[in-house]
DNA sequence: TATTGTTATACTCTATAACTATA
DNA sequence: TATAGTTATAGAGTATAACAATA
């Protein structure tokens, strides 16, 4: 069976992912959250943020909206386009990023301490390949 | 850094779930493909399900009627308790997780048919380990 | 005329509360 | 009286269509 490492890779990403989304309670939705990681690189118009995240451009002028509301991004008109608007991150919302992070990071550190030594090492030697399959 | 391996980790993994649920297109909502696989093991009732997938009993109603009108699972009431009623799936839909499967495992085999015999080695070492944490 | 962003409206998924049937 | 399932209703997210402002 050529395949059952894809499978057996895929399943083993996926059952981790869920464990992660289900054991961190997130503060806001999960399609907020998202914004705002995209937000992080560097500030985003809509149009763009909607795109990546494959929303209609009303949908996300809701989300940014509540996120707006909520202190976690700020518009600003672009200065060479008077279309476009500029969002961005606020100190409050890289907070909230910084936060999640850690309670994430926190449950796969007590899943790592259950494992011994060699097992941490067969997972740290395989790290490289991992991103670049998620890099491909 | 002690944490940097489950940071890594935690990275590699939803990075590639994300490639994995981009890449494959489902033909049902994702809601209701993941009560499709929690019935893969064994038929359940909807109370049941509602609990799995963290859900109200109503909201759990209206999954299985849609998953019922799609012809994708059946209802049969429960011989032992009249309350009950037993959901279970139907050859369309275990052909529909098949069809999916193969999808998501099409991609996955092409990224790691990127990598050479060194990498995959490493992941495949790798893997019992990553199951374990997944299984904590 | 094309593009950005927003508002108007409708549809879907979700939840809580209330109801029916069975234990 | 408690539990399984459903129906009624409301709230949030999404989409398409229409509109305003700017390029």
């Amino acid at each position: 069976m050529p395949d059952s490492l894809a499978t057996e890779l895929r399943l083993a990403c996926q059952r981790i992912s869920r464990r992660i989304r289900y054991e961190s309670t997130l503060d806001i939705a999960p399609h907020l959250y998202s914004v705002l990681i995209h937000l992080e690189r560097s500030p985003q118009t809509p149009r763009r943020l909607a795109d990546i995240e494959r929303v209609s451009a009303p949908s996300m002028t809701r989300s940014v909206n509540s996120l707006e509301e909520l202190g976690l991004v700020g518009r600003a008109p672009d200065p060479s386009d008077g279309r476009q608007v500029i969002v961005s991150l606020t100190d409050a919302g890289r907070e909230l990023i910084a936060r999640t992070r850690a309670q994430r990071d926190s449950w796969m550190t007590r899943a790592l301490d259950d494992l011994d030594d060699t097992e941490r090492e067969l997972i740290r030697a395989a790290l490289p390949a991992l991103h670049k399959v998620a890099d491909r």
